[in-house]
DNA sequence: CTTCACGCCTGTCAGC
DNA sequence: TGCTGACAGGCGTGAA
């Protein structure tokens, strides 16, 4: 599911296809969609940043307008347009025609960089599934501000997003509270960009249960769980984020973490570590996979 | 202050 | 075969 890995994936994929374009128009299928602003005002303006807070996508254009994107669980981005690589290199698993019936937003591109011949036109196809993600239109210098985005705590990788969370931020984030840790790690408003999979896995590796409270982690836990976080969100992003019902990259391919995940959706499996079985709880309504013998 | 259930949606899968 | 209900998870909301 989309978490930071997917998320910056995509916005790789923006960086690289995206930047330099022009949007020439834009069709909305599904209003809801976008939940403020007026995307048409869009129209004329040239892609020339993206950036990442937490999950939250941002498409920068040149007049001092964005384009701020949450695709939630099942939003997808996918790009068609001449400088796309030949089919056959490609893996197109998971999706078929664009636009489909789960397409919402179309939006129009004019190519006028240079790896394309200028005034060809492409497309960027927003889909989603469960219609749970959201689409703002916000000025440039207020994106920060913006709702949501003014509440995201730090992101725990640099790239692209302006905060990066510390050790100590860590820490302090920890102090004192009794909530369980893994609640704790997915709330977004502490840590940008952490969901259920990457929370799961990263208690794993630290050897941590995710049912014990904040506060009570020992100054060593607390340490190492910080790298850990690091650590299996740099794994997610080296295999392309992890595709777990349809999170694709915007050239609809899957990722492939799902398949080196350590405990996350293993129940009844065995533990990578000691072999013992997974198990399967439930932590604030979310399933929690942990080695009970492993993490402590 | 925190915690927790629910709503938003639809696809998928287990059980009958 | 077809129905029903549980489940998936991000986040806002409102009640406890």
């Amino acid at each position: 599911m989309p978490e930071l890995p997917e998320v910056e994936t995509i916005r790789m994929g923006f960086e690289k296809y995206l930047v330099g374009k022009t949007i020439e128009d834009v069709e909305v299928r599904l209003p809801k969609i976008i939940q403020s602003g007026n995307i048409k005002n869009l129209v004329g303006g040239k892609i020339i940043k993206i950036r990442r807070f937490g999950k939250v996508l941002v498409l920068d254009l040149d007049y001092k307008l964005s384009l701020v994107v949450h695709i939630k669980l099942t939003g997808q981005f996918i790009y068609q347009g001449p400088d796309r690589p030949k089919e056959s290199e490609i893996s197109k698993k998971y999706v078929g025609n664009v636009p489909n019936r789960f397409t919402h937003v179309i939006i129009k591109l004019k190519s006028q960089n240079s790896k394309v011949k200028s005034g060809q036109t492409s497309f960027l196809y927003y889909n989603d599934i469960r219609q749970f993600g959201w689409i703002r239109v916000v000025p440039t210098d207020e994106v920060e501000k913006s709702p949501f985005i003014d509440k995201l705590g730090p992101d725990p990788i640099r790239l692209s997003s302006q905060v990066t969370l510390t050790l100590d931020n860590f820490r302090q984030i920890l102090e004192s509270k009794k909530t369980a840790i893994k609640v704790l790690l997915m709330d977004q408003k502490k840590i940008g960009g952490v969901g259920n999979i990457y929370a799961n896995d990263a208690l794993f590796l630290a050897g941590i249960d995710p049912r014990r409270p904040a506060g009570k982690l020992l100054s060593h836990e607390a340490m190492k769980l910080y790298w850990a976080i690091i650590e299996v969100l740099k794994r997610g992003l080296k295999y392309g984020g992890a595709t777990e019902a349809n999170y694709v990259n915007i050239l609809g391919e899957p990722g492939g973490y799902q398949k080196h995940f350590l405990v996350y959706g293993k129940e009844n499996q065995p533990c990578p570590n000691c072999g013992g079985k997974i198990i399967k709880t439930r932590i604030n309504g979310r399933g929690t996979y942990f080695c009970p013998h492993c993490q402590k």
